[in-house]
DNA sequence: AATCAGATTCTGTTCTTACAGAAGCAACAG
DNA sequence: CTGTTGCTTCTGTAAGAACAGAATCTGATT
């Protein structure tokens, strides 16, 4: 059994209302945080007992956290149970986090935008205006996704390096523009 | 009467759904992608209509982008009744969300981590690996939060320049670091 | 093969959120 | 002052999501 601290208790219950605003189920959420903050991989029983909810529900959300990729199976010598831990690297998760959502979300509306420009094509003087301000969604949409996966590129080294520059950007723009 | 072409109908279905897998209701994401592609501003009546909602949802879910800070009142010469436009500029748009979003989500939980690891600290043994996880969240929130703030300071011609630069982003970074 | 531990899937319940329609309120017009 | 228009707030209902517990499945052990 896992006795929470009141730190963790309360990022715990944090956690689960950040994922909710975010469209992420609030227990799914939890349990992230919980194997977020513990040191050790946890089975599914630590976890029900922990967080005092049911056993499927756990089953369940862990499913759904290694469907991120947060969350992966581990084992521990002499114990046939699956035990869970999560990604620790912070940036790591999140940028997996962010990969994940750009290519269940953000992929599927260039998909529409595009289809709907194409079908706005044929619509005549009927779509004019639509067409003109799904293209300058579109446009957003393409060169947000671009530019994200050129940062994505970059080894996370100098990802780091380059974001903790902040406002000194402004003056390699200034070179550049 | 505002009749929906085809187009339209896509657009505003999906974007309905967008919303909903990042928080936002979903009728109140549909009203927003109506008026998004609206060439006039519209009185809640219209939306009503087209939408086929009722009044009161109407209502409501204009005071809420209304409060998002995208979509505003405008008045027609010898109408009394209130008309609403959304922001059209998509680039101007998706940075008064993350704004917002900004300070809604991301600070408090900026707060909140400042508050567990001071908790932490009279911790003692026990929350020990916790503070070191926390410490790490935190200091991805302040960077992060801190470029983001950056970047929004620049004018926006230059943001988008940046941002559309995309790939040779590299380059520059080989310069500085 | 039978049993057991562990994990998943299924089913019905509960809780939440979204919503329609009614009622209320405010501004204006006659 | 009264009726009308438009908007908001309130209230009950309905739809949906989350969830507990039961049932089922898997595969390891003897």
């Amino acid at each position: 059994m896992v006795k929470l601290t009141p730190v963790m208790e309360k990022f715990i219950l944090h956690w689960g209302e950040m994922g909710n605003k975010w469209g992420i189920n609030r227990t799914v959420a939890q349990i992230h945080a919980l194997l977020f903050l513990s040191p050790q991989p946890l089975n599914a029983e630590e976890i029900t007992e922990t967080l005092q909810v049911a056993r499927s529900n756990v089953s369940n959300s862990l499913k759904e956290l290694q469907g991120w990729g947060i969350v992966r199976v581990v084992h521990v010598m002499g114990d046939r149970r699956d035990h869970f831990e999560s990604l620790k690297d912070v940036w790591q998760m999140f940028q997996v986090i962010l990969d994940e959502r750009k290519e269940r979300e953000c992929e599927p509306t260039r998909v529409l935008l595009r289809e709907c420009l194409a079908d706005a094509e044929k619509g005549g003087e009927a779509e004019r205006y639509s067409k003109e301000r799904l293209a300058e969604m579109l446009d957003f949409f393409e060169t947000m996704m671009h530019w994200y996966e050129d940062m994505r590129k970059l080894p996370s080294g100098a990802l780091i390096k380059f974001v903790k520059m902040g406002g000194r950007i402004k003056k390699m723009l200034g070179l550049v523009s």
